[in-house]
DNA sequence: ACTTTGGGCAACCGAATGGTTGCGTGTGAG
DNA sequence: CTCACACGCAACCATTCGGTTGCCCAAAGT
């Protein structure tokens, strides 16, 4: 299985309903700026800021300059990741069920 | 898509390295009690408990008494709904991508 | 009956989190 | 050129988090 450590620090980095929003947002705008992420929060700049530097030290979202405005964007990669961690969860989960069904049958 | 409160609270609990070590060994494992999940951690039997109560309230995990010792097991179903958020995601950004590609094109 | 063993409760602690404000800076629009 | 706009940086704050220690309780083992 993968390694605990970096599937955590995915898993922490959608860990909080401000940012998983703004991936949500991300995911379906493509990218956006940080003032136009900031619309509609009741939040400052700053904190939006923190939260996208937050997710791209955790590998899930990136930006890049652009002129004046800063453009960020989601990174599939990480999220197919968890992904992942959650099926092989799923999957031991399932087989330590088909043992014990095997283990009471006999 | 689903509320995004409830879903931050499943991936902040599976965002720590403790926990998802928790997760990992009860998906393999069936149920165990909380002296024997905490062999192995360096950590003291207190810790992985506040630990255990934090997934409980997330819904992650429900442990049942029994006897003196308490039995703790997952509750596969979170994990699911923690892969359908992603999922949604991910469907998401290939049909933005979509949309962009389509866009390009005309 | 006495002692181990598995666990709960509460207080305490340092460090990290989530958020704000204030100020400085480069870039682009007018 | 000038000014507004988008952003970065740093300090600061309250709260939460991850963890420990100490004490106590009840269930089992001997």
């Amino acid at each position: 299985m993968r390694e605990a450590r970096d599937s955590a620090a995915i898993f922490a980095a959608l860990g909080d309903e401000t940012r998983l929003r703004l991936v949500a947002r991300l995911s379906g705008a493509g990218a956006l700026s940080i003032t136009s992420l900031t619309t509609g929060t009741r939040m400052t700049r700053q904190a939006i800021t923190k939260h996208l530097h937050m997710m791209q030290s955790a590998g899930l979202v990136r930006g890049t300059r652009h002129g004046r405005a800063c453009l960020w964007q989601l990174d599939q990669r990480r999220i197919r990741e968890a992904r992942q961690y959650l099926d092989a969860i799923s999957k031991q989960w399932d087989d330590a069920l088909g043992r014990l069904r095997k283990f009471v049958e006999e």
